[in-house]
RNA sequence: CGCGGGGUAGAGCAGUUCGGUAGCUCGUCGGGCUCAUAACCCGGAGGUCGUCGGUUCAAAUCCGGCUCCCGCAA
């Protein structure tokens, strides 16, 4: 099939890299417009943009797809099927009902739990102990549309964000390449919505610690939040962000992480972070540091 | 030109204000002590102080260029 594939960030790529390796076409990629961001604000392209100007195909990034000649930009691709993961625009419903298969989308949570913006963390935070990736044809809603395929896996008791993403993005891959070969004798099961939440978009306040709640919760921000954006906390007047930490019982404190007493009484001892300016590191190696300063 | 911190031994850092023998904690290697240890004691190896240039009798330190890493903001 010819298929244009619209995504943004990281996860989109193991998507793009399946397609690119399977065998439908890719005959256009759509992706978010360059943004200055950074430090500096130079301007920098998405990683899906990167992949695609790599192997060479069309990369379109329009601002909005409701307008008459984003249309007739779209309808020139001639696509049997739309694919998207994570892109980060809304498809109006002419872009929709455009292509002969219509709009697939790769969403990384078992829907109709954790729709939204930020299903792999949320997932986390919340204590999960599986996950997965759904494959849904699209339809106006926010990832309410009815579901093709979907494949679970395992969160591990330790597992952070970051380890879940890259699992997710691999399977999706695969998974969405499954479900394109197998197109015609998918069943579409629609959602559920009693069962369904929203994983809202991360906001910068969520991701402070707040020792006043329970060790686990606050075990479960440190991994959900991995290794971005990253929870973060104040020691010594510096903001730190930590990417690792783990719970132990008082008479369990060790010297070689920075400990803070949590509302239920339990320890959580922060074992792998960054300071600002600094590299990503263990705490023992931090506090080796900070003991030199002190004397 | 968005704001800011940083690059010194394998790791984490002091030393730079005020130029004058390269330092601390840890690791590592060797030896010693102990019933024992994240224990303690002794000794050793390991550095073009990010890079290029300038000033100077002398530069990690002062001056200028370049480069790399990172926090915030967006």
């Amino acid at each position: 099939m010819k298929i244009i594939f619209m995504g943004t960030p990281h996860f989109a790529v193991s998507t793009l890299n399946a397609l690119i390796a399977s065998n439908h076409q890719v005959v256009a990629v759509y992706t978010r417009a360059d943004k200055a961001r950074g430090r500096g604000k130079k301007i920098t392209f998405s990683p899906v943009k990167e992949v695609a100007l790599q192997h060479e195909i069309p990369v379109e990034q329009p601002t909005t797809l409701k307008t008459e000649e984003a249309l007739e930009t779209l309808k020139q691709y001639n696509a049997d099927c739309i694919v998207v993961a994570a892109y980060g625009m809304i498809l109006p419903q002419s872009v929709l009902d455009l292509p002969k298969y219509g709009c697939v989308n790769v969403h990384a949570s078992l829907l109709p739990k954790y729709r939204g913006a930020a299903p792999i963390n949320r997932c986390i935070m919340e204590g999960e102990n599986e996950s997965g990736v759904t494959i849904m044809q699209m339809d106006a809603g926010l990832d309410t549309g009815a579901m093709l395929l979907s494949e679970t896996v395992p969160i591990r008791e330790d597992m952070t964000a970051s380890e879940l993403h890259n699992l997710l993005a691999e399977v999706g891959g695969t998974l969405l390449v499954n479900a394109l070969d197998d197109i015609n004798n998918l069943t579409h099961t629609p959602q559920d919505a009693r069962l369904s939440n929203y994983a809202e978009k991360l906001l910068k306040p969520e991701c402070q610690l707040d020792f006043s709640k329970p060790a686990r919760v606050l075990f479960n921000q440190v991994r959900g939040l991995a290794d971005y954006p990253c929870a973060f906390t104040f020691y010594n007047n510096k903001r730190i962000k930590v990417y690792r930490a783990i719970i132990v019982q008082k008479s369990e404190e060790s010297i070689e992480s920075i400990n803070f007493e949590c509302g239920d009484g339990q320890i959580l001892a922060l074992t792998e972070i960054q300071p600002e300016g600094g590299k990503r590191m263990k705490t023992v190696d931090y506090l080796r540091g900070i003991s030199i300063k002190h004397s």
